[in-house]
DNA sequence: GACTAGTTATAAG
DNA sequence: TTTTATAAATAGT
């Protein structure tokens, strides 16, 4: 009954088409990054439960605070990716000229010393104990947050913990495999690799959560303007 | 001059609504995975550029590739996740009653323990020189990277010794403020904090880049059904 | 990859 | 925050 004939006063413009570029006006970027992250956290989430992929996202906002999102566990997926792992091999095999899966040299050098840095970790591990605990019920429970997580100065060295702990577990399996590629990259370039693994559709379906920290300081700032949003690829899963 | 008249006959559906529950068609689930992951990281990618944040995003496939997504790097990104910090506290100021400023309990037995580790760290990483420097050239360089990157080997240990290293850089700084913490949680609860520090729009705008990794193995899953797509929280930056 | 059409995300207000 | 109205992402071909 309100919308009739000569009410063609649109009360709004409906959305506007914008370009990506920075925001300047403060309160604007504000809103935009809240809107935004909240949409892409969605969008995590979707994925994960339709794919069943595991995603891990972690946001710093222009105000330096850190949100985090992640499906099975931020600290999981961090935790793989940080510590790297051959599912049995595909690509890699191909890849490796020289290496079938025959000899390992010095495959207890590595461990032995990966074995110190443990010795190492297990002791603070345990000095820390305590702050772990008061955390742990809150990181393997739920699907995911996107909390906002201030500076607490406690979860941070759980995290710590956490990370190097899955780092342990995985040095010693893959030491032997770093001494290969080290010595099959003598023929293959650093960059882009592809490959193709059979799409086995395994996952065990778990759902943890997480979420976390902040930081300052910058390395990496080449200050390149993006080439553009081509992410062209085939698709690949 | 094609679509004419009584040319209904649409030639698709378009897009239909889905339940947002796992697709059980594998090829299917595989389409969408790779669509979905290219949006998200778009939307990532333009949230970067729109509002100045920081982003990394780590997605393992369903198939157990591994993709990722960072700006400024994934690696500094997770480095700072990992490594924690407090940019001079505000939130953690007012919730730590105890706190103030004053005096810091066996500082140096934290330093020294750390000092231990590093050492470790820093022979291991000059022992994989080589392979770390097979991929620096990579490593900071672009915007941002998509690569599905199969199982190299190689750059694995260079996340492992960059990580690690920003651990170390950020632990005796932290030793402090993780004893006050320490002391501080007996008056307070250990889960979500919320907090608001000024929004000052300090962001060096530095492009870099990242990509990169993988594994197998779970061991936090909780198996809980996603509660709700609900993301309620007023907007925060 | 390319297209279409109905769905979703979101810029403005 | 909620409401438009429109831009953008995307399910199905």
């Amino acid at each position: 009954m309100n919308n009739n004939a000569n009410k063609k006063t649109k009360t709004t413009q409906g959305r506007q088409k914008i370009e990506i570029k920075k925001i300047e006006n403060i309160s604007n970027r504000q809103v935009t990054f809240s809107k935004r992250r909240t949409g892409l956290f969605k969008k995590a989430a979707e994925l994960c439960i339709l794919s069943g992929a595991e995603v891990a996202i972690i946001v710093r906002s222009p105000g330096k605070r850190t949100f985090a999102f992640g499906h099975t566990s931020v600290d999981a997926v961090i935790g793989r990716y940080l510590a790297g792992n051959n599912p049995a091999a595909d690509a890699i095999v191909v890849s490796m000229p020289a290496a079938g899966g025959a000899h390992r040299p010095s495959e207890e050098e590595f461990n032995q010393h990966y074995d110190l840095v443990s010795k190492e970790l297990e002791e603070e591990k345990r000095r820390s104990a305590v702050i772990v605990e008061s955390k742990k019920a809150v990181d393997c429970g739920g699907f995911w947050w996107n909390e906002p997580v201030g500076d607490l100065g406690l979860a941070e060295l759980e995290h710590y913990v956490a990370a190097l702990e899955e780092l342990k577990k995985n040095v010693s399996m893959r030491a032997d495999e770093l001494m290969l590629a080290k010595e099959a990259s003598k023929s293959m370039l650093p960059s882009t690799i592809f490959g193709m693994n059979p799409p086995g559709a395994n996952n065990p379906d778990g759902y943890g959560l997480a979420d976390r920290f902040i930081n300052q300081a910058s390395e990496c700032g080449t200050s390149i303007i993006p080439p553009g949003f081509d992410f062209g690829e085939g698709l690949q899963f």
